[in-house]
DNA sequence: CTTCTGATTGCCT
DNA sequence: GGCAATCAGAAGA
């Protein structure tokens, strides 16, 4: 199933949950993605919060694009922007089941252990070759693409990673029973 | 198993 | 100037 015409048109939460089970590759590397966060801008822990700046400029502009940026000044994460009506949303894809370009990836992330490969958003984003080059980019043409998975999945939720705002707060999504999440549920 | 630390840089206050 | 949606490796229990 490819994606609809208006998928990102909607909530982060409701993105979120859509995409999990779904199929993502960047140029022949990837796989199905397991894990997610929402963000908005009436988030504390969003970006987007506090209105719009050099760096989150692309969560403000069309749904559908990648938003990449740096964190820790050593890794890259990868989120796509999405927005019901007020723009500043985004999802951030924290880890990936590899089944696709296995040799690419565990080139580019100097032979991990299978599990380890693309689960955490440094990871998958290091694995699949993401960087700035990428911040911006639409997510319906090359090098990305995306299938929705044909059955709806088990998910869990849980609260997110990393974050000391918002963070009670019960946005991150898992695919029930995955092995290749960036933390057990 | 768990907790802790260093790496490293652009952006915001 | 301080911090951030992290990771890998080391050390301790």
């Amino acid at each position: 199933m490819t994606l609809a015409a208006g998928f990102f048109a909607r909530d982060a939460v409701s993105v979120a949950r859509g995409l999990i089970g779904a199929e993502l590759q960047v140029d022949g590397a990837g796989g199905r993605i397991v894990e997610t966060e929402a963000y908005d801008a009436g988030d504390p822990a969003s970006h987007s919060f506090g209105g719009m700046t050099p760096r989150n400029a692309v969560m403000f502009g069309p749904v559908g694009r990648a938003y990449v940026y740096r964190i820790y000044g050593l890794h890259w994460c990868l989120n796509f922007v999405c927005a019901a009506e007020q723009p500043g949303s985004a999802v951030l894809i924290r880890a990936i089941e590899p089944l696709y370009g296995r040799d690419v990836m565990q080139a580019r992330r100097g032979n991990v252990a299978d599990r380890l490969l693309c689960s955490g958003p440094g990871r998958l984003a290091k694995a699949l070759g993401i960087d700035a080059e990428l911040n911006g980019a639409p997510l319906d043409g090359p090098p990305f693409a995306m299938a929705l998975p044909a059955t709806a999945p088990g998910i869990v939720e849980a609260v997110r990673i990393g974050i000391s705002k918002g963070a009670t707060t019960p946005w991150r999504f898992c695919l029930a029973g995955s092995r290749y999440l960036s933390k057990p549920v």
